[in-house]
DNA sequence: TTCAACTGTAATGTTTAAAATTACAGTATG
DNA sequence: CATACTGTAATTTTAAACATTACAGTTGAA
């Protein structure tokens, strides 16, 4: 699975955990755990979808303008992470005499394009504000095992 | 997405299609399309399930023993690549002071583990013998064709 | 009873893809 | 016009996937 697709999520969650829902590529870098240049190539795929915009110049960055409610793992999965389900390696050889062989790549395609559509649909129904909401439950329950520790 | 769970859908249809159900290693990774060593590898962890027989020394190779009406993708998939959907990169970092950063690798883990189950629930629906059909159907296509080429 | 044809598996080498890094042009701000 | 940003291409590094080699163990047949 790609990883663009959990940064992106990473930061836009991070974006919209900030007060001012505004930071810079080393900023988020810097949070989610790689490289600023890797953060902006993404950005700049989300920008382009409209989830968020950006300054450029100094005090620039990332601001998240989408309604957290209204957009979907899903969203995010098309724009980011699209076929990246299906394997690249094909098994069989389609100049081969055998129908199973011969065949056996596109079956196998249909299988996986059609898993990766199911996917999707399980990614609809989770929004970035319910992924939010989890890391908030995280921040409750670890604020309950520190007064315990106390 | 494991390609060793794509071979082993091939092997296992290849070994299905062929009148006595058995082939050594060699016949199969050329037929899949890759070497006889992995097809091995890939083999010995089906035949520890049981879906494959296997005879060793001159003349052996593996049998199919299992029923493809009753073998599932779900089922190879469990054998063969449980758990190669949730990615290996982690974004964030524990030991983190921010929310965000300390957490969001758990919430994205459960998130990712909850898609697999989906995943195998929809292999689940897909036998082997589901499979075989599919390729079958491509052999009438084929000869349609060629029909009408003539 | 030994040779040829197999499997099983570990070790190694090769290739490819992913990720990080560097580099630099463009843009806003003070 | 210096500083702090984004955008993107090019390059280097790293890690994973895959192929290959090597060899011990097994079996059947000449």
């Amino acid at each position: 699975m790609n990883s663009e697709f959990t940064i992106a999520v990473h930061s836009l969650v991070f974006l919209a955990y900030l007060p001012e829902r505004m930071a810079s590529s080393d900023m988020i870098a810097d949070n989610v755990g790689t490289h600023s240049v890797r953060v902006r190539k993404i950005m700049s795929g989300l920008r382009r979808s409209g989830l968020v915009d950006t300054r450029e110049g100094s005090g620039g960055g990332y601001r998240l303008t989408a309604d957290l409610q209204a957009v979907t793992l899903a969203d995010i999965y098309q724009i980011l992470a699209k076929g990246s389900f299906i394997p690249s390696w094909c098994s069989g050889d389609p100049g081969r005499d055998c129908v199973v062989a011969s065949n056996m790549n596109d079956v196998m395609f249909g299988i996986f394009c059609s898993a990766e559509k199911h996917l999707e649909e399980y990614f609809s129904h989770i929004t970035l504000h319910d992924v939010l909401e989890q890391i908030r439950a995280c921040e409750e329950k670890d604020a309950d095992s520190n007064n315990l520790q106390q």
